[in-house]
DNA sequence: CTGAAAGCGCTTACAG
DNA sequence: CTGAAAGCGCTTACAG
């Protein structure tokens, strides 16, 4: 493989004159470039990322830790990571991707040997262990979830209390009095998912305030129970008229159940959920929701992280936490509860 | 950060003597290694990658060519990912995951920077445009995926073949005379998706030789395009007994079309489709199907992909082309053909 | 505008 | 069993 030095004698110049006139940063005769851009051309040189990395402190690279946790629906993940690696390579960097259930070992590990510039963290629970981990780092964090304590790290999120606060207004605007509320399973708050009781404690405070009843429960993430539970639910309340659902899996499983019952949404049920577009699309789900943003989510990390990277706030610029209001995409799955009710 | 010249120093040693006692490529007493590793121990130490990969011109991660094509079934992709991670992980490697459109050019500057020891391509096609960058490039590639040359790369894949002549075979053997089969859309085999093609021709030949009659028809990948077209045929076909889908959002979309249709599997329609165990689990589909073995076909490929960066085999050790033998999971949808056919 | 040299942090022959 | 030195391939002050 051609190095700088191959290419500077060819271009018969030193090798700091070829690395200038590749790089750009400093003036160079334009006979001396073209000679050196042609010898480079002509070589196929492509600089060894190790040496620049080593002479630099510059990878290039941004980590990316996600975690396919089975309480969590892999397909919404994957949004989250496309968000991500698009971004960055928009911007020039590559990704090197950790899956490894060991967060906070593969952070540490990730970091410490410099592999990465920067790092962003999915699924971020509300005690993570791998914040610690991320603030003795040098690199720079970006987190996609919101943690207790946002100290050292830009955070991006949904805002879930305002998703929960929005949903059942829909309905109550409506003239619903009746509601369900499915969110994930409880594991998943007690191992921090904050996004689940963000939802659910506004969404509940929401419908106090507006003296709905609401029967907020946790649901399945897996089938086929998700799709018993659900089946149970409806037995349970049977005069409930709109049902919300911070659960991807209770939607993906809703209109099968919908269909055992012979219900329809919005005729007989009012239904809103809390996912993509993409996710609405690719399963033909036609509940209106809540979009969930992750390209968008994906893609504000990484911008916010890059600009840390490189230096281009000042050095101190104060950490942001910033939500991503939540935006109802109608699907035409809600209306006035149906008479009698 | 602390640098092994650091930990060197804090021992009372060599910088070479560090290196072998952490390495333990030399022997080493007793009394010094104890020394070198508490001092590394204790400064935090971690090699810095880059330094390490120019000296050794291994760099421990491998490069994961992906591609998020808008016609082929995301939720599927991510599979593949998580096998190809979780194994390389297991291996001591890490994953840097490009999903660039422009599939040759991060292939070629991946691997002419050297970022990587060894490259793993998904969703190969029959003349995939980066295999020649790849038969180039001084590093192996593994793919997943077969494409028409194989020459220079290890390949796996699905034994797509015999997955058309298993699905036939089957009903043919539970008396069904007349079947559909729908395969992804038609640009996908324009593209080079092989798999369409292999597994449809199978099919086709493997219906002639039994006397059955075979509708192959290429189905849309996207909702709700797919369940339309679905109707669409159910319509045309009203004597067709069995349905087989090698089309991700074939089955997706099919409990809804079946219950839209007041139809149930097998009482009055056989079906058989080709994905994966976790996404029949994920969305609840209630379809016998052929294992496409996704986190498999990663792992398979690689392991193999390691064998060779380590040059476990002898240097001019074959390349494999390896077929993953289909498996029919039984989920209870194919039976004898209702009476009256 | 260009060159000679130092240095990034490792590993590994070479000597002893 | 250990050390001094060279070298991996870059970039970037330092000199001119």
């Amino acid at each position: 493989m051609a190095t700088i030095g191959d290419v500077a004698r060819a271009a018969g110049v030193a090798r700091s004159t070829a690395s200038y006139a590749l790089s750009g940063k400093r003036a160079i005769s334009d006979e001396v470039r073209a000679r050196v851009q042609r010898a480079a051309r002509e070589l196929g040189y492509t600089a060894n990322a190790g040496a620049r990395a080593l002479a630099t402190s510059q990878t290039r690279v941004i980590g990316l830790l996600a975690q396919f946790l089975p309480d969590e629906f892999a397909p919404a993940m994957l949004q989250y990571i496309q968000g991500v690696t698009e971004s960055a390579r928009d911007l020039g960097y590559d990704i090197l991707l950790s899956s490894d259930p060991e967060g906070p070992a593969a952070l540490k590990r990730i970091t410490d040997s410099r592999m990465v510039d920067g790092v962003v963290l999915l699924n971020v629970a509300e005690d993570d262990d791998r914040l610690p981990v991320l603030r003795a780092a040098r690199q720079p964090g970006a987190l996609v979830g919101l943690p207790a304590d946002c100290t050292g790290v830009d955070v991006f999120d949904l805002d879930f209390e305002e998703s929960g606060r929005a949903m059942v207004e829909h309905l109550h605007g409506l003239g619903h009095r009746e509601l369900i509320l499915v969110s994930q399973p409880e594991h998943v708050v007690e191992r921090g998912g904050a996004y689940v009781w963000r939802l659910r404690n506004a969404a509940i405070e929401t419908a106090a305030a507006r003296g709905l009843a609401l029967h907020a429960v946790y649901g399945s993430s897996a089938q086929p129970e998700i799709g018993r539970e659900l089946h149970a639910l409806l037995d349970a309340h049977p005069e409930a008229t709109g049902l919300l659902l911070n659960n991807e899996a209770a939607a993906a499983a809703l209109p099968t159940v919908l269909h055992q019952r012979n219900l329809s949404a919005p005729d007989d049920l009012s239904v809103i959920g809390r996912y993509s577009d993409e996710f609405a699309r690719t399963f033909s789900l036609p509940f209106s929701s809540i979009e969930s943003a992750p390209d968008r989510l994906g893609r504000m990390a990484v911008r916010q992280l890059v600009r840390r990277i490189e230096k281009q706030d000042p050095e101190d610029a104060p950490h942001v936490v910033r939500f991503v209001s939540p935006e109802l995409v109608d699907r035409g799955s809600t209306a006035a509860p149906p008479v009698g009710h």
